[in-house]
DNA sequence: ATCAATAAAGAGTTAAAGGTCTTATTGGCA
DNA sequence: TGCCAATAAGACCTTTAACTCTTTATTGAT
């Protein structure tokens, strides 16, 4: 469903929106600790969310990642579009370019119900969602 | 959502599918000129379909794939697992594998939904369903 | 029997995803 | 000012997905 980048880049973003809380920049080795993610190719990908403007980092000593937007208005929506592409909210379940409406493939419409669905469930997940759900269980995030 | 080996498959499996209703098997050609897909990858799908008892095929002149089993047997579901395995429906959004209803990822509730909803599609989805859909507006399966 | 048409099988290739390593930069502090 | 701790950047490597090519086996028709 999402790239392995993508849901790293989520884990990590909702590790550090919830030290950021507590007022702390998190270094890259504490989120991917927390995590149990990949190090390096985390870096990159956060990296690449810094660049989009959705995360905030600080190098030298006591730098690290932090968020300064608010948390309810970074949806997941948007984290997955700056991951992955906005392909996975339009993308055909057949793979045809030409899919629509007017020229349907035999799973159009029943397709279109599923993806409305994950549309939604990004629209409506936040930072804000996601931090408050993690640690409901023992998961990491 | 699912592999390119899948979005081939099922629509093979479905220009097969049509052609078998006015009794004819499908050489490969035939069926990756349809569908406008690679030809020697498909066939290496179709032929591992056969294998595992969803289709049927005859070498020889005149031969070709076609499906013995009613097509309203034959679900998208099945499909699906046969080629990419059965990960998609029970996988964590996130990628974790210890997540579950005990030990919730953040996005537990929420992709269990969409989740639900790629099943039921796929439930209810047959190649009977597949092929009557097909051609309803002027794309290739 | 032979030939042509077809699928089967599997080795080989290419491209993309996933992941690591090394070398800048930067900011703080002694 | 010069060193240290941290991220930034990007080159590099590895694995998997996607796709092709070649050869073999099977079949039906002549």
């Amino acid at each position: 469903m999402f790239s392995k980048g993508c849901e790293y880049g989520i884990r990590a973003l909702t590790i550090i929106a919830k030290e950021g809380e507590k007022g702390q920049k998190v270094g890259i080795k504490d989120v991917c600790k927390q995590a149990d993610i990949p190090e390096s190719f985390t870096a990159k990908i956060l990296q690449n969310l810094v660049r989009k403007g959705i995360l905030n980092s600080q190098k030298g000593p006591s730098g690290g990642f932090y968020v300064t937007n608010n948390l309810s208005d970074i949806t997941l929506y948007e984290i997955v579009v700056a991951i992955d592409g906005p392909d996975v909210f339009y993308r055909c379940g057949l793979g045809l370019s030409e899919c629509n409406a007017e020229q349907p493939c035999p799973l159009h419409t029943q397709f279109e119900v599923v993806r409305n669905e994950l549309n939604a469930m990004c629209q409506i997940s936040t930072l804000e969602t996601l931090v408050d759900q993690l640690g409901l269980g023992t998961n990491k995030g």
